[in-house]
DNA sequence: TGGTTGTCTGGAATCGTTCCAGTCACCACG
DNA sequence: CGTGGTGACTGGAACGATTCCAGACAACCA
């Protein structure tokens, strides 16, 4: 968990290069983001909220629509979760998500860019995504459990 | 759209193999998801109000999640949509969505069983599903817009 | 036929997300 | 550097999809 993440990146000018405003909160969600991928909104507002932040649910919501619509930011929606977040974009990845606990993780394409998969049948669509989300049990979620632990 | 579904299974005798007991609203609620697939729930219960039956919001969502969990449906969850609901199960089929109107039409698996795709790094994962979600434009939204029709 | 119990009813609640009018603060320009 | 324009945040409220809950109903089996 202590590995360097984007603190180096230039947010300000990332920002404004994409026609953005810098503004502290933006600034904040971006290192929050930076550090901690796949963040639900909430994720957002409690992390930015620790860091010594004074923001609004909605301000959150703002800041991560405002990030996504200039493709600084991507969403994630997993099935029976509430929205995610991640500041990698621009390649094409994809996420393996666990059937137990919702942990998604990444995983390069190993196929090349997008659409790196074509449909058997494209039934009038232009397609122009592939989106792969790779469902199965994460190592912790298959480590058998402790005996001692109760099934609820 | 004048096509034969699935007015010929026996969906008395399905539910109750399912360990379900063959109320009329499920048999309903069988009988649209037949006819129409990838229906939200909202979708059902205006279809089934339509057909005559008078059901509850909650009774939808009750057999819906009944029949999903008796295997005998199952949920898509579109970013940007509410639940929609198929009764083509126990295939490995994928999905074509349309980034304009949201339509999601099925297709047919090319590679062959789950987990159809592995991961380049499974990162401690053991996969069991690769779902696969093609993006794009569909026929109708693709067309020309009418040139009398106003941008917003 | 009657009893059991899964299932539906109908009102209410939850939660993630968005709306909205007014205030604030970034930043371009003089 | 100061200032005005306007994008962005505030704070209260609303919305919609979904779930909760206690009681009534109805499928089904003996």
């Amino acid at each position: 968990m202590d590995h360097q993440h984007d603190t180096r990146v230039d947010h300000p000018a990332l920002l404004r290069s994409s026609g953005l405003r810098a503004t502290t909160q933006r600034l904040r969600v971006l290192d929050f983001l930076g550090a901690t991928p796949h963040a639900t909104a909430r994720d957002v507002l409690v992390g930015v909220r620790a860091a010594g932040a004074s923001m609004s649910t909605q301000a959150v919501y703002d800041v991560l629509h405002a990030l996504v619509g200039a493709g600084l930011a991507r969403t994630i929606e997993p099935p029976g979760s509430s929205a995610r977040y991640e500041v990698r974009v621009g390649d094409n990845h994809h996420h393996l998500i666990c059937r137990g606990c919702g942990d998604v993780t990444d995983v390069d394409c190993a196929r090349g860019t997008s659409p790196c998969l074509t449909p058997a049948t494209d039934h009038g669509f232009v397609v122009d995504e592939a989106e792969i989300v790779y469902w199965g049990t994460c190592a912790a979620c298959a480590r058998p459990t402790i005996p001692n632990e109760e099934l609820s």
